[in-house]
RNA sequence: CGGAGUGUAGCGCAGCCUGGUUAGCGCACCUGGUUUGGGACCAGGGGGUCGAAGGUUCGAAUCCUUUCACUCCGACCA
């Protein structure tokens, strides 16, 4: 490709909202370019970068012997409908009618789709397992898209689905692929944890997420200093503290304008972690809400994916000084005891000797025991940096991840509700046992500059560059530069190396700074040196400039 | 969804408060010339329904109303 004939309008000056390297970079040097809120178009450059992502995922997904399909775009909402996720998926779902007033939805992922597909038509267990997968645009109405490709409302994602008789060769495929989602991350040269994850909106048993480890990622990852142990803020569980509660006189007290967990422990003289603390949410369900109350240990924090999750909820909302009141709850006041939907976190079960609301204005109750209390019990609290490790007691630490991939055990849920059946070896009708598994490709164009940049530009890795190199005649006027600059591109081209020529007539300066931002990884200047008979190469990370031989410079870029 | 901000040339902005010739600046772009190892210089030039609609006024980028778009912050601690 010659330069002069590319379209990859560079640009000095960054776009005035982005922060982030990725966002920066791909803008400014013209890989991407923003359409509306949350939707991107890809120039050239931009393009080719999806599509090698793309092939690395490809070739290691066909190894493993998973099959490339495309779906349609929209689906019919009925899909949605039987599935139960018209509503569960909530705003998200972009719906919209035709002119025959049929109802769809954009495809935010496709499992009811590719259960509709393989319905009827994988009939027995002797075809199973099978693995379909598509790389197609996903459309999701985020509430907020931001940092250029890594959180966009229309993106271009690999979705995978396995189809199993039964949930140890569903075991199977999913550690396989676990496996394959590495090498594809191994292969484009990103630094990543695997982690246990929330099953979210898609539902399921066990889920593991892939984060690429970086410093503006928006995900929370516990990791253990000690074992392999990640995951997830949003499901990560830790050891339980001991903590010896102080005796505390049982009874009511009279506790005037005292609501907070510091001003409690204040009162009381004693750790924040004696308290009990109630956080008040409105369940928001399909046709109802309701108020609920979490009730966890005054020193912890409550995870709100956590809460979401055993509530059963759509969505947890705040609740207003006049809703706590209609339900008879008394802000500040509020104890186990009272008569409301209600969950405990699972380490208060058994706890003794704590101090909660009364619920009643100005009075708090000292000494309450959880003990032989019928309450339903759950994991709801935050795994802070420091707490120690559920599997081997190491102490937990909490780093930054962007979700590149994120696979799921999802049992026969979708199977289920759609009713795709197949005959088992008894010659019974039975719901099929799936998995399914994601990677967002577009996502990752992002992330690979996020984890390798500097502050002159991106830094592609060797699979996901879009030229393995440059050639910058320095004087486009001087024809001894030219030509060597045109012999050596045109013979590098035979042998198949992806060369970028800039031919351009503009001033060294302004191409060396267009080759740093673009990030390629090696550049060779034709310039002033050919008259001594030598060329340079320049290695894009180090910026380290070599002279060579102009007779020695094709063996060499040969070599690597 | 809650709160805030911004829409003027391809990009970044000034002008608006206090209405008044032909709406201005930097970058980018086009033409000619000089230059050519770190985003050059000189000269000339093109490009605008001032986000949209309505209103006030002799007169609106500027004041008022409505609307659309984009961006940022927030959406644990009762």
């Amino acid at each position: 490709m010659r330069f002069s004939k590319l379209f990859a309008p560079t640009t000095k000056d960054a776009p005035k909202d982005a922060v982030l390297p990725s966002h920066i970079y791909l803008v400014r040097g013209g890989f991407i370019s923003q359409v509306g809120s949350g939707v991107y178009n890809f120039l050239p450059l931009g393009k080719i970068v999806l599509d090698k992502i793309s092939k690395v995922v490809k070739e290691e997904l066909d190894r493993v012997g998973a099959l490339q399909t495309e779906l349609g775009f929209i689906t019919p909402s009925k899909l949605w409908k039987q599935s139960g996720r018209y509503d569960k998926f909530g705003k998200e779902l972009l719906r919209f009618s035709d002119r025959k007033n049929n109802e769809f939805v954009l495809g935010p992922t496709h499992e009811e789709a590719m259960v509709d597909l393989v319905k009827g038509r994988v009939k027995s267990y002797k075809q199973l397992p099978i693995n379909l997968y598509q790389i197609n645009t996903k459309f999701r109405d985020e509430a907020r898209p931001r940092y250029g490709l890594l959180r966009g409302r229309e993106f271009l994602m690999k979705d995978g689905y396995s189809f199993h008789e039964n949930e140890e060769s569903l075991k199977e495929e999913f550690a396989l692929m676990e496996q394959t989602y590495g090498k594809i991350l191994d292969r484009l040269g990103l630094e990543y944890r695997v982690v246990f994850a929330d099953s979210g909106a898609i539902g399921g048993s066990g889920s593991k997420e892939f984060m690429v480890l970086a410093k503006n990622g928006e995900d929370d990852i516990v990791t253990c200093a000690s074992c392999d142990y990640a995951a997830n803020i949003e499901a990560a569980k830790r050891t339980k503290p001991k903590i010896d509660n102080p005796q505390i006189a049982k009874g009511k007290t009279h506790t005037p304008d005292i609501k907070t967990i510091e001003d409690v422990s204040k009162f009381f003289k004693v750790n924040s972690s004696c308290a009990v603390k109630a956080i008040v949410k409105k369940a928001i369900f399909a046709d109802f809400s309701e108020i609920v109350v979490f009730f966890i240990r005054g020193s912890d924090t409550l995870q709100e994916t956590k809460a979401l999750s055993a509530s059963l909820a759509l969505e947890l909302v705040d609740v207003s000084e006049k809703e706590l009141e209609d339900v008879g709850l008394i802000a500040g006041f509020i104890g186990p005891d009272v008569e409301i939907k209600k969950f405990v976190d699972l380490e208060l079960k058994d706890e003794e000797s704590l101090i909660c609301g009364a619920n009643e204005l100005d009075y708090h109750f000292g000494g309450y025991s959880f003990k032989d209390r019928e309450f339903e019990y759950v994991d709801l609290l935050e795994v802070c940096k420091g707490d120690l490790c559920s599997c081997c007691g190491g102490v937990l630490d909490i780093t930054k991840g962007i979700e590149v991939g994120h696979i799921f055990e999802l049992g026969d849920k979708y199977s289920k509700a759609l009713d795709a059946n197949f005959l088992d070896r008894n010659g019974k009708a039975k719901p099929f046992v799936m998995g399914t598994y994601g990677i967002g490709i577009s996502r990752l164009v992002a992330v690979v500059v996020e984890q390798h940049h500097d502050e002159k530009g991106s830094l592609w890795t060797k699979e996901t560059s879009p030229f393995e190199l440059t050639i910058i005649i320095s004087n486009i006027k001087d024809e001894a530069q030219k030509s060597f600059g045109e012999d050596l591109y045109q013979k590098l081209k035979e042998e198949g190396v992806e060369v970028l020529l800039d031919d351009r007539a503009e001033r060294f300066g302004y191409k060396m700074s267009d080759f740093e931002l673009l990030g390629f990884p090696k550049a060779v200047i034709v310039g002033k040196g050919l008259v001594d008979g030598e060329v340079q190469i320049v290695d894009r990370k180090s910026l380290e400039k070599t002279n060579i031989s102009k007779d020695e410079i094709f063996d060499k870029l040969m070599e690597f």
